[in-house]
DNA sequence: TCTTTTTTTCAAAGCGCTTTGAGTCACTGC
DNA sequence: GCAGTGACTCAAAGCGCTTTGAAAAAAAGA
């Protein structure tokens, strides 16, 4: 069943019967009522492909999810993010066009997405510190939000959480518990998110007059074992940290694995200030998990970034949209004063 | 630049512009190296919208996730299982169309995915021991798989995994060690795979005339809280088990807290076996993590089935695809005999 | 009653592509 | 020299919807 069937079916035109579907006002009270009801009965549905190149609108939004290229990795905040951010599409009445892309062909993916018109608007996710993708997106002309903040990104739209305050925050708390050797286990620093963390890590041992150490920094993505690793090559330092900060509740848990497997206690001998993006499925809280963690779910991160990628997409002329969010440290039984 | 101004400029019409970019066979070798060589000048890209109205396909296919409503929760599988479609898709041309809806909108969802015409076929996930997606899909028509069995399964296309068999096998090895009080940690039954790997848990306990205790099985969401949780009331029993299976590895880590939060350790006083979907940032296997397993990554499945929807897209009416992967027991450092 | 305004409906022209059916042109072979 | 064959190319007809500009019908005003 088609638009000309369903209006031949009502002795009317097309125009009048698609007026009627979708609420213009040039259709009497009466005659929309006999259309709609005419609809439901036959089910039709008007075919999107055709809706959308009468409108010239996708009703899409697309996210290109980059692949990590050694490890084919999946950074396990896209589902709670992507999940969020969906609710929101739907309920606008958008799609969501998920792009799994190499590294590599993530700009090719942009230009191709922007040139063939399969979106409307673009998601950006896990910017780098300078991102060829940001000069692209600009020039392109298409709405999209950056999940993050990256080298250029001061006029463009995004939102973005206080990565530098928070592990700034993080350190001087551990700091003031007495811990003077805080090891950092860190996302891969030409991310934005983890240089920023990176930077109020460092701010902070500055501003004590803590003296850093190479040897208690890592970076990698944030795995389980990464955290494991970490953790064990620091502990087996002569001047092993008393103290850790992690990127990710992943990597805090490896933490966890590798101070259990000595013998030692977190909070006690050991203290460890985690990152909390909430994931679903990882509550950070219940039962003694109870990470003391910089927390900012990740879902209403999703959710409003979606609401702002529409707004931007019903009105692109409006200025560059920005969001920071302040993170909270709350406090659980992974930290304790320095022994 | 469109298709007309294209081949205006190269003074084509547009059917010959068109063949050439095509690839058919009726364009003089020359001009097509013409046509190619000023579509790539101009950036053209065909707009997708009118290409897809005028073939009829809308070379997209959907993936359907229902978001359980009580937790909000996003299955961990669903990152890895969608990266890895999300490849062959982009492979072939075609693109991923992601909708997140209730639990109980998904049927609506495919309903409409169907009748508008915005996909060629459907994933399906999460089926239930009966599941209602299925009948409904049947008969809107689309092709579909479905990851994993469900009543009626037996005349759709399906890939799923050996859980019955796994969840068997896994609790003859126990017993075989000497367990006789082995806790199940599952996911929620009403979900097929669950109810499989119960079967599987059940058939093996009562042909080896071990008797079970409704005291040692557990169903929930498969969170890290759960599989502590769970594990935690198990053991404050006074016929704690010996040993646990557990159907993620992220509730096996609950279990390993549980564990060493007793002074106890995996391996000696308790063991374990989880089952392992081999997701990309929860590696099983590096530096001790190494949990007894049985291993089916999700990565393959997802990569398979998006491979199997494909050529049931292109020839849909070919016979039920369907294949049953067997899954290995892997054994780690997490089990041994009874003490 | 007749014009003017408002309300309601319509025919037809796109949107940018694919594809059909027909045409042109240069070669063959008889 | 002419039909017969390939090799190329083209004009035009969709695909199913939205939207414009105009017309018909109904209501209002003079």
């Amino acid at each position: 069943m088609n638009l000309k069937e369903l209006a031949a079916s009502l002795n009317l035109s097309q125009t009048t019967v698609s007026r009627a579907l979708n609420g213009y006002p040039e259709v009497r009270a009466e005659t929309r009522a006999r259309v709609l009801k005419a609809a439901r009965a036959a089910h039709y549905e008007p075919n999107t492909r055709a809706q959308r190149l009468a409108t010239g609108r996708s009703m899409t939004v697309g996210h290109v999810i980059p692949l990590s290229d050694q490890h084919q990795m999946v950074n396990p905040i896209f589902s709670d993010f992507l999940a969020s951010a969906g609710e929101v599409y739907a309920r606008e009445g958008y799609d969501l066009l998920l792009s799994i892309v190499g590294v590599d062909e993530v700009e090719a993916a942009y230009r191709k997405l922007a040139s063939n018109g399969s979106v409307d608007g673009l998601m950006v996710h896990g910017p780098r510190v300078t991102d060829a993708r940001i000069p692209l997106l600009k020039s392109l002309g298409l709405p999209f939000i950056v999940h993050g903040r990256s080298a250029g990104s001061e006029t463009c739209s995004w939102l973005d959480i206080q990565n530098r305050a928070a592990f700034e925050h993080a350190t001087n708390f551990l700091i003031d518990l007495g811990h003077c050797r805080i090891g950092l286990i860190n996302g891969l620093e030409v991310f934005d998110f983890a240089h920023r963390r990176r930077q109020g890590y460092d701010a902070a041992l500055q501003a004590r007059g803590v003296s850093p150490n190479p040897a208690w920094v890592t970076c990698d993505e944030m795995t389980e074992e990464f955290g494991y690793r970490s953790a064990n090559a620091m502990l087996d330092l002569d001047d092993a940290p008393t103290a850790f900060l992690t990127s990710s509740i992943l990597s805090a848990i490896g933490v966890r694995r590798a101070v259990a497997h000595r013998g030692l206690t977190l909070g006690r001998e050991v203290s460890l200030i985690t990152h909390d993006d909430v994931l679903s499925y990882l509550r950070n809280g219940g039962d003694g998990l109870a990470f003391t963690a910089t927390r900012s779910p990740i879902r209403d991160a999703g959710r409003r970034a979606a609401e702002m990628l529409m707004s931007l997409i019903d009105a692109p002329q409006q200025g560059p949209l920005q969001e920071l969010w302040p993170v909270e440290l709350t406090l659980g039984r992974t930290t304790g004063p320095a022994v």
